[in-house]
Formats: C-alpha cells, sequence, structure tokens
DNA sequence: TATGAATGAGTCTTCATTCAT
DNA sequence: AATGAATGAAGACTCATTCAT
C-alpha cells in the first residue's frame, strides 16, 4: 500500500490535530493556530487545505461518521444470527470505549458531542447544515433488518424493528456518555454485560419457564 | 412565603436569559450583551450579580441541576412499589421531553448539551470545576434504593442495583438525544411504551409461563 | 452655539483621523487602529460609531460632499451678474487650493482622488455604491441656471449650458489636480488670471472691435 | 523587426495582466495571484521578472507612460499649424476617450488614476519615487512650442504659453475624468467640440468683427 | 527557468470586562 | 445600584513572498 500522495497526508494530520483541539478547547474556543502547531504546519498552510474553520469541522464530522460508518459496516457484514448480530452491536460498543480511553483517545468522545451540539443547535435553528440526524437515521436502516430478521424467525418478540433499533442506538450512546463521565466509578466489565441481558432479554421471546 | 428580594428577582432574569443565549447560540458564542438585553438590564448590571461569564455558566449549571433534581426528588418521594416507580421515571423522562419539545423550551436540552460538554471537557482535561460526575452519581444514588427495593422483594431479577440504575439514567438520557434530533420521524408514544416494556422485562424476574 | 454632543464630537474626531490617514495611506492601506490612535482613542471605540472599514470611508465621503455642497451653496446664494459669478466660481476652486495647501491639509485632495477611485471602480464594475456621478451632475445641476442666465441674458453665447457647465467643472478639477502635483513649478496667482481669462473669453460674447 | 525575446514577451504579459488586475481592483487590492493566472504563468514565476508588488506597479506606471508618451510623440510631429495642432490635442484625447471607454479598456483610466493618487501620495509624503509630476512636465514641455508658435505667428494672443499649456492638460484630464463617470448622461460629440470651442476662442485673438 | 506549496506577519473585527457617571 | 461607553486582548483569515523541486 503507497503512501498516501503529500497532499492528502498532510489533509488528514490537519483533520487528526482538529480533532485534538477541538476535542479539547471546543470548537468555537479552539484555536486554528494551536491545530497548525500540532500539525506541524505554518498557521497560513491550512487555510491551503480548508477555507474556513467551518470546513475543518465539517471535514473532522464527515471524518468521524466515515470511521463510525466504516467500523458499523464491517459489524453488519458478518454472518451470524440476530441474537449474535445485536450482542456484537453491544461489544462493539463498548470495545470502542475501550480503545478510546484506554488510549487516550478521548478526543473521539468530545467530538461526538461537538458534533451532537452542532447538530442540536441546526435543528434548533433551522440551520441544518450537517444533517447529523439523516446519519443516524442511515444507522438505524442499516441495523433494521437485523431485527427484522430476529422478529420473523420469532427469536424476538413482536415489536416494531424501526423503534427497538432506534432505542437500541440511543440507549447505548447515553449509556457510553455516562460511562465516559463516572468511568472510574463503575465497573465496565459488568456494564456491558448488564447491558446486554437486559436489552436482549427485553426483546428475546422468553423461552417457557415454570417459575424461575 | 415573601417575594424574592429584587436582587435575587434580578439574578433569576439573568439565567433565565443566559439559559436562553446559550441553548440558541453555545456558551462560547453567546454573548453578554445579548444576555442582558433579554434579562432588560443593562450590560454593566451583569456584573454586579456574576463575576464573568464562566460564573454565568456555573449558575446556569447549577440552577438547571437544582431543577432537574426537584423533579426527581418529587418523583423519589411517591410511595409506590418498585416497578411502577421506574415506570415513572420512563413516564417522566418523556414528560420532560414533551414539555420542553411542546413549548419550545429546547434550550434545556442544549444546556444539558453545553453542561456534558462541559463537564466531559473538564474531565478531559482535569479541570473539574463543576463536577458533572458527581452529580450525575448523587441522581443514581438516590434511585438506586428503588431497585435495590425491587431486587429485595423478588420483583427484579437479582441484579447489581448500582449498574442498573446507571444503565437506566443512560439509556434514557441516550434515547431522549437521538429523539430530540429525530423527533419528526419517530412515535413518541410508540417509542415511550416500547422503551419501558423492553426495560422492565429485561430486569423484571419473569413470571412462570408455559410458551408465550 | 452649545458644543456638539459628546458623541458627536467623537464621531467627528474619527472621521478626522480617518482623513489624514486614508488621505496618507490610501483608504485600503490605511489602518483602523492608525485612526484610532489619531483620534485619541481606543481601537474598539471605533467600532463604537462604525461598523467596518467602509463604514468609515462612507462617512468620510459623505462628509467631505457635506462640506463641499456647503462651500458652493453660498457661494450660488450670491446674488451677482453671470459673468461674476462664474469669476467666483475660478476664485473659490482656487481659494480652496490655497487654504488646503498653505494648511497642509492636502488631505482633502487625496480624500477626493480616493473618492474618484472608488467612484470609477464602483461605476467599472457596477457596484455603485457611493453614486459619486450624482453628486456631481447634482453639482452641475446647481451651477446651470446662472449659465443659462448669461446666455439669456446675451451675455454669453449661445452655448448649450449643461455642456459648459460640466466642462467648467471638469476643467477646474483637472486644473486644480494638476497644480496640486506640479505647484512648485508654476505661479498660482498667473494661473488663476489665465484661467479665468481663457474660459470667460470662450464663453463671452465677443464686443465688437476693430482689430485688437 | 526581431520577435522579442521570450522573456521579454511574458513580462509584457504580467504588465498586462497587472494594468487589468490593478484597473480592476486596485493597487493595494490587487492580488499577485490573479495577476499570475491573468498571465498564464505560476505566482512564483512574477518574481523572476520583478522584485516585488511595488515593482509591478512601477513597470505598470512606465508601460503607461510610455505608450501615452508614444501618442503624444507622433501626434507632436505631424506638421501642421499650431491652431491645427491644438486641435488635434484635443481630438487625440477624446478619441482616446472613445477607444477606452469603447473597447472596454476602461483599465486605462483607472490605472491613470491609480498612478495620479501614487503620485499624489508620494508627493504629499515626499517620498516621490515615481515623479509623477515630472512626467507632465515633461508632457507639457513637449507642447509648449507649439503654443510658443502660435503666439509668435500672432495667431494666439501674448498668452504666458507655459501656463496655457498647463491649462490645456489639466482642462482635458479632468474633463476626462467627469465624463468618465458620467458618460451616459452627456453627449460626447458636443463635449468634445464645444471643448474645441471654448478653449480656441479663449487663447485665439479675435478676428476684426463689427459687432457680432 | 518555472512553479506553487508553504509561510507568518499583519489586519480587521469581536466582545468580555471595566469604570466613570 | 445601574449603566453603557470605552477598551484592548485575542483570533480568523489574507496574501506577498520564499524556496525546494
Amino acid at each position: 500500500m503507497a503512501a498516501l500522495p503529500k497532499d492528502e497526508e498532510k489533509r488528514k494530520r490537519i483533520i487528526a490535530a482538529a480533532i485534538e483541539v477541538f476535542a479539547h478547547d471546543g470548537v468555537s474556543n479552539g484555536k486554528i493556530a494551536k491545530i497548525a502547531e500540532k500539525a506541524g504546519i505554518g498557521k497560513g498552510t491550512i487555510y491551503e487545505y480548508f477555507g474556513s474553520k467551518e470546513d475543518i469541522f465539517a471535514a473532522v464530522f464527515a471524518d468521524f461518521f466515515e470511521k463510525m460508518m466504516a467500523g458499523y459496516a464491517q459489524l453488519f457484514t458478518v454472518p451470524v444470527d440476530p441474537v449474535r448480530k445485536i450482542e456484537m452491536m453491544f461489544d462493539y460498543t463498548y470495545d470502542l470505549l475501550d480503545q478510546q480511553l484506554d488510549q487516550q483517545q478521548n478526543s473521539e468522545w468530545l467530538i461526538l458531542l461537538e458534533i451532537f451540539m452542532q447538530g442540536f443547535r441546526d435543528e434548533f435553528r433551522g440551520t441544518k447544515k450537517l444533517s447529523f440526524g439523516k446519519i443516524l437515521r442511515d444507522l438505524y436502516a442499516a441495523f433494521k433488518p437485523f431485527v427484522e430478521e430476529g422478529v420473523r424467525a420469532g427469536v424476538f418478540r413482536s415489536l416494531d424493528p424501526e423503534h427497538v433499533t432506534f432505542i437500541l442506538f440511543g440507549a447505548l450512546d447515553g449509556i457510553s456518555l455516562h460511562y465516559f463521565i463516572n468511568r472510574e466509578h463503575y465497573d465496565k466489565k459488568k456494564l456491558q454485560e448488564l447491558t446486554r441481558e437486559i436489552f436482549l432479554r427485553g426483546i428475546l421471546k422468553p423461552v417457557p419457564t415454570e417459575g424461575e
């Protein structure tokens, strides 16, 4: 695999630096000068690659979802039964947390929040430049078939796959968020298992029992 | 109950204005001048009540959790069985959503995000002025007894109440977040019921059945 | 006459400073910081009075023509015969030159050029924000009656007053311009008399003579 | 006549591009990058031919007067009587106007203004790099002989040729300027004739008449 | 010789904060 | 106590110029 063209490599470096800076200082508080410094280039050079700070953020945004989608895409491809697929979702989410937290790449989470903020605000004000909602809906849509399959196969109860998917993603996001903030007070392994168990039990068709 | 001193009333007005402005424009993008204008006072007056913009945000932050805690406190007081208590949690969350979305008070959500951001970043950088995590932990702690009671009473399965509580709050938060962004594409009633059902079924001790 | 309100006085000071700076350095090369310094105020204060550098220039522009028009207005009011009126025009123009050159207020001339430039360019590019042309046409229009009167009275030859006026103003402007650049090489008194004589002889109905 | 060396040709292209750009955007607002693009060469290449932006302007300046002088030189060479010579001056000026205005080459006029500006400012500040005044004086000097001849021949009245020349050039310049700005409101033919008539009558020795 | 990617000095403009009234 | 005019530090962005290729 050949090295990226010098251009593209520098572009990547800027985005990486921007992620760090935006994550650390926030988007509107993050300085272009700091990004340039972290990227190891001159302040002016950034403007050879991006038209404005907003453009940089848009690129960070795109980059983020590209990676995210790539991760999920791979996940969605593995041919396993619906229950296992859902388990993989949980595991993937927690693994991501692991990666990001262990590798000091907390940046990703903060960027996610910034993106959420941006999305919220655009929504709130009717600006909607980035259409964050659309991206989430695409994500839901990509996962829904597995839920549908589970329902069809009679493994899951007869729930609306659309909304089940929505709840799944929302819940995982929120749990991750809270975990990020309070991670030193909770046991990830335990949370991971518990989350999986509660949710699966919540949607699986119960096996006949006679008392517990 | 005597009327608040004139002072205190103005302080409240400033905070209310700040919430609007911070929610609409973001904290670092929200202007003091705009807050003053919305509060119907002079720009300089704000500095009679708050030392800096950051102080205003801290007050907004405190105000937010005061209200939030007050809401939950009331909730936690009602004497009902654990299952009903959890259902109340769900209903309360969705009602809050209702209130805020229907009354154009989306502000609250955006402020929550700003607070999250702040919390995350403080966490990230070790600044931790606002200790958002602590507040969440207090919230979890206040709810945990109900889960414990459910477990003790044998209504819930034997799960770790600490982590169940955590998952409950995280999940609700995340679902609300996603709903906020994509609310026009989903049915709230359906989500509310489905969320409640999945989660309860996830933690309830199954009643003996013979097939479904 | 009471002193101008503090506000207005400062505004005037900014405009005066801007004239100096723009004249000395050019509009696009003149720094806001320098204007502020010359006006004896803080850099930020300028933006309390003007929205942008362009606004300042617009104000300078307006101020310039206000003064210019005021000067001419006074001139046009004096009740004298057409010939004398035209002579007054010449004298006024040269007196202005005197004033401005003697008092180191060359600024005025440079500003005039900047305004011309602006006008030209707007014209050239179709921007036409300042409508310099309109102002000139108004000026011509104000003077035309005197030429008409001269023609009607039979003192001037039967020339088109519109175009005679135009030529008069254009010529005076150009002569002033050239004089400004090369003033140390020419005798103003001589020029003034010669200009007046050539122009008047050019438009006056000749008195019957028998040879010269 | 051999073709210009490749070098020289490129230099010309740069100057031509610079004229366009400076005319359209002003000197200090005109970008080197735009000049390079218009010249069809790389930005860096410009610096192989000129040391700085200021140098480019100086070359534009020189080029302008070279052409101008060439035009006049040709004019001054034609062997005709003084009256006709002066008429040729008027015609030439108006023809130039025609050319430039009709051929969308307004550029020339704007460049002239920029040069004036520069000259004025240099004069004003004592910088005097370009000595615009000197060039004008040379121009006057080249034309003066024809006025002198007219006076000597008794066709013109006994006026100071030095100052008559000065007034002639100044007047024509100013009239052109005003015409440029308000050309759609005036009739060039009429102006041309009127200008010539007024000025000539202003300096010609009157033929004996008996009344008009 | 020609290039254009890289640069950073320099500028307008914003806005939290101060303080005289 | 309340005000808002004044301020200047700070930051996004521009662009003439350089220089490695």
